[in-house]
DNA sequence: CAGGGTTATGTTATAACCTAACAGACCGCA
DNA sequence: TGCGGTCTGTTAGGTTATAACATAACCCTG
């Protein structure tokens, strides 16, 4: 599951410079907002909405950004691989493995509201023949889960 | 995939009168209203949203429900089985098979817009392995795959 | 049949989420 | 210098969802 506080800081540099990395290399640019954007979502233990960014941005640097400029934001970074929506929560997170448009499995804990995402070929695959068995060609895959993570279960 | 026009119509008699007949065994009053909104999601050929369904009824029925109203009769077939939230489309379709708290996989058309719900014991023992491997208890599931059904890969 | 509980629905208001449309700022470049 | 592109700002409004309280219908029981 999610790391701690102290995890978390310690792989959102790393993180973040991917993601600085994959923007040269783009030719994309890592605006002032989008990087703050980014960090609010990297530093959050669990996914945060566009209002709650929208509070957080206010807070962080007492001016109001409206709610366009930051749907704008979360697109460019949702387009871009670096972060995801969590559908069953209109909530965002970063995306551990940012840069390719994966097909994430989310695990929700409804208890402390974090959110892992991790990958499975093997769903992937399973997924696909099921679909194919139906005629159906996926174009985007969305699996979450909720339930309790690791930590809370033992709490 | 979904069935057309007929197969829709043909079914939705049988589909009715298993739901009729689990909320007898149950003690669950299926009431004018209630029964309305399930008429109208098994009618329509793709999921409805809440506000859908309130212009529905505003049409049908000549008189306005409100939202909250709407909402709560949604809560009730949801939370019985009958009706399942389409997360990532804010919408609402019947259950294919009522009465159990499944983990159907939804295969959404994104030309039709048709909602095909597809079971699939390979795809939840994948899951719940994968989740297990985390430390991650599941609760509920949600797999939704967008993409083209089959009869649109034809067209 | 009065009183009290329960369930379902009605009503009002508002919160929360999202987007269209247009305006201005800024930058690279012909 | 002006033009086109990209990013952000602003205004306004559309869509989705819920809180809080009121009423109605029903059943049970004394």
């Amino acid at each position: 599951m999610n790391e701690g506080q102290d995890g978390r800081s310690a792989a959102r540099a790393g993180w973040l410079s991917r993601v600085e990395g994959l923007c040269a290399e783009r030719g994309l640019q890592l605006t002032a907002l989008r990087r703050r954007v980014l960090g609010l979502l990297a530093e959050s233990s669990a996914p945060l909405t566009a209002y709650g960014l929208i509070d957080e941005l206010a807070r962080l640097e007492g001016r109001q950004v409206a709610p366009p400029t930051v749907y704008r934001t979360l697109d460019f970074l949702v387009d871009n691989g670096f972060v995801i929506k969590v559908e069953s929560r209109n909530a965002f997170a970063v995306c551990d493995s940012p840069g390719h448009h994966h097909h994430g499995i989310l695990l929700i804990c409804t208890r402390c509201g974090a959110t892992d995402e991790v990958d499975d070929h093997e769903v992937d695959a399973t997924l696909a023949r099921r679909a194919a068995a139906s005629g159906f060609a996926i174009a985007k895959q969305m699996v979450e889960l909720e339930g309790l993570c690791g930590r809370c279960r033992a709490a």
